[in-house]
Parts: C-alpha cells; structure tokens; sequence
DNA sequence: TTAACTATAAACACCG
DNA sequence: ACGGTGTTTATAGTTA
C-alpha cells in the first residue's frame, strides 16, 4: 500500500471538513502579512471552537503559531529551507512543494481578530482573554492535521509528546473533551502517516513519560498554514450559506 | 467515474 | 499484564 498518498496535509478542499460534510460551525480567520490566524468572532454563531491559541494569539503576532507565519522560519530551521524539497520530495506524486513557491502566503486579507477560548489560557496564560465558552457540540472545521500543527506550533518547543498534543486539541476545542475516544487514535495515524510532522527520539536521559516528541516539518510548514488559510477562506465564504451541524 | 484526500476503526507490535 | 504509543491496513465519505 502505497502510504505517501496519506501523508500529506493536503490542502485541497476535499477533505471532509474543509470541502467534505462542512459541518463547521466556526470560523478561523487568517491575518495579514504575517499570514496569522485569527477567529472571527461571530461570523458563526454556533462557532463551537475557535481557532485556538495559534489564530487567537496570532492576532497579537506573539504566538509561535504567528511568529512561524510572520518569519517563515523554523526554530533551528533557516527560511531557505522552506523552499527547498529535495528531488525524492519532488518526485513523490503527492509533493506539494509547488506551494513553497506560491508568493501569496504573505498576501492574505486582514481579517477581525478573534476572541480565543478560555482554555487557551492554560495553554498560554496571561496572553490571551477570556472569551464566552463556546458550544462544543459541533466539529471543528480542521483537520486533524491542522489541529496537530496548531498544537505543535504553539509549543513553546515546537514541540510536543503524543499525550501534550491531544490534551492542547481538547483544551481548545471543547468538542473533543466530549468525543470518543477514537480521534486520539486519528491524531495518531496521521502523526504516522503525514510528511508534515516527524518524531523525534526523546533523550532516555530526559524521557519522562512514554513516546516520542512529534515537531512540524520545516518544509511543509508553508503547506499546513495553507491548509488553514483555505480553510478560513472557506468558511468564510460559505459562511452565510453553511451552518450545518457537525455529525 | 476516478483520483486524491481525510476521517475513522481496528489490529498489531513495542515499550515502560 | 496493562496502558500508552506508533505503525499499518482497510473502508467510507467528499470534492475536483
């Protein structure tokens, strides 16, 4: 089986919460020139979640999430590197390295900032207000890559264990606080199967708990914040259109 | 209709 | 033995 064809966080808009069901209710929103993200504050009233702390805090351009978006660069990784998929990359059917050469990831719209959860405040305390708890009935509109980026990006580390990335996913996403327990399972697949992130063998000397750290690919950073970016654009779209419960 | 992609489930192995 | 983690396979749904 031919796995590549799992791997990557693709940004067509097929996937079932970006083009699929649409069973979102909220709205993420994506900054400016810093490519940011941010959620919009009522653009969804059911908005169930929010674009967590990387869209909230970004509206500050004090998160990782914005800094990534604002430098293009990865800790310890130089900007060159963006753009640079080697000839494997490029020869794999599912690259998509054609997108590090997009120029309008820097061209985005400017868009309201947004009132970020009240749990994003254990992630990131005292950077972000309080905003009214939002439903958590309803799906959030990322896929479970974008989540994955998310969380990883606003570790301070860029960084994260399994265990750190499900519990920062139902910190800001209350809806996964109440799903079962099988997304854990998908947040793993696709950990596994994606090119976006790699496990980074944690230091015996260090390792407190079990499993690996899990970081973003520097190379497909610029893939997964497009992947965001459409997604906001989306939802944004359809916004006035789409108000369809999550399943 | 097909390909691509994502979500979900399940099985299995490994490790502490 | 158990639970968490990581990998792999299979399947279904959706869009282009």
């Amino acid at each position: 089986m031919d796995t590549s064809s799992h791997t990557l966080p693709s940004f067509s808009s097929s996937s079932t919460t970006l083009g699929g069901s649409l069973p979102l209710t909220s709205s993420p929103q994506l900054t400016s020139s810093s490519v940011s993200l941010t959620l919009s504050p009522v653009s969804f009233p059911p908005s169930p979640t929010s674009l967590s702390p990387a869209t909230a805090e970004s509206a500050h351009s004090s998160s990782p999430v914005s800094d990534f978006a604002a430098s293009h660069c990865l800790e310890g990784q130089s900007t060159q590197n963006l753009g640079q998929v080697n000839t494997s990359d490029q020869d794999d059917l599912t690259c998509l390295s054609w997108l590090h050469q997009r120029g309008d990831l820097l061209s985005l719209q400017p868009l309201a900032k947004i009132t970020p959860l009240p749990q994003q405040q254990t992630c990131t305390p005292g950077q972000l207000p309080s905003p009214p708890p939002a439903p958590v009935s309803s799906k959030p509109p990322y896929s479970f890559s974008s989540l994955i980026f998310m969380a990883l990006e606003d570790s301070p580390q860029k960084r994260l264990p399994v265990k750190d990335i499900y519990e920062w996913i139902v910190s800001n996403f209350p809806y996964y606080r109440t799903a079962t327990g099988g997304w854990r399972n998908s947040v793993r697949h696709n950990l596994s199967l994606s090119k976006s992130f790699r496990r980074i063998q944690r230091d015996k000397s260090q390792s407190v708990g079990k499993g690996s750290l899990w970081c973003v690919c520097p190379e497909y950073r610029p893939v997964l914040l497009e992947v965001l970016r459409k997604t906001h654009t989306y939802h944004s779209t359809n916004s006035n259109l789409i108000n369809k419960p999550a399943l």
